[in-house]
DNA sequence: GCTTATCTACTTCAAGTGTAGTATAATAAT
DNA sequence: ATTATTATACTACACTTGAAGTAGATAAGC
């Protein structure tokens, strides 16, 4: 798996939102703030079909694209390779968030999260 | 700020972990491994500047770089591109290295952190 | 059946990235 | 001073990404 770019994956992102679709639904449901042209989406579709992110299947007038990578494994491989690429660790990547100044709420969240991955697993 | 591509941001660490620094020392103290060229360096380097990410300055026969964005500060800014461009929330994040298996060894040094965290701000 | 709208497939094009080559200036060696 | 080394500045070039245009197939309207 690779790393996808920013507009495609903002693509991935619509697909995994609404399930298979097509191009001119996939725009106007989700597509639209971007303001691309129906033929950029197309484009990025094709794109990430290329690199086996999707699958393309004709359907009547239209094509429709299917995600073949779930959202979970692409966060999953892409949230490693986040720490590899930068921060080494979990610990260090959520420091860093902290330098910044991470929300209240975030913390929390995040520390309900922890005590959920903690609990459910003894030492 | 701008995010940076893979290479670039190697010699950044490079140039973090040893200080200022001439192209030569970079390559043969820390980025031997990528068996990269000395005029690949350069060039790297020469983004870099372009970008101000680094300064240079002629020490004698070569060129000194010193960097000019803090390893804190552009971990500060890219940890939170990060979850904007995929995760929304720092739990989200933490829930997809969780997904992929994080190591009991990462999982208590975040604990630690988020206790920290948290100790020194009350409620 | 011809016109019009729609869709896809293919092409384009500029900017960014990965990687290095060439030309030239400066330094060191003899 | 001539030669060899080294460093830098500039250029090159293929590939990727962001964004869309064109051409041709298809379907829908009348």
């Amino acid at each position: 798996m690779k790393r996808l770019p920013d507009t495609e994956l903002e693509v991935m992102k619509a697909l995994w939102a609404t399930g298979p679709d097509t191009p001119r639904a996939l725009l106007e449901a989700r597509l639209a703030p971007f303001g691309w042209a129906s033929n950029t989406v197309n484009t990025y579709l094709s794109r990430l079909a290329d690199k086996g992110f999707v699958a393309v299947r004709r359907e009547g007038k239209s094509n429709l694209y299917t995600p073949l990578v779930g959202q979970e494994a692409y966060q999953a491989f892409d949230s490693r390779a986040v720490l590899n690429r930068l921060y080494g660790s979990p610990r260090n990547f959520v420091a860093a968030l902290a330098r910044d100044g991470m929300r209240q709420d975030e913390l929390e969240e995040l520390r309900t999260l922890l005590d959920q991955l903690n609990g459910g697993q003894s030492q």
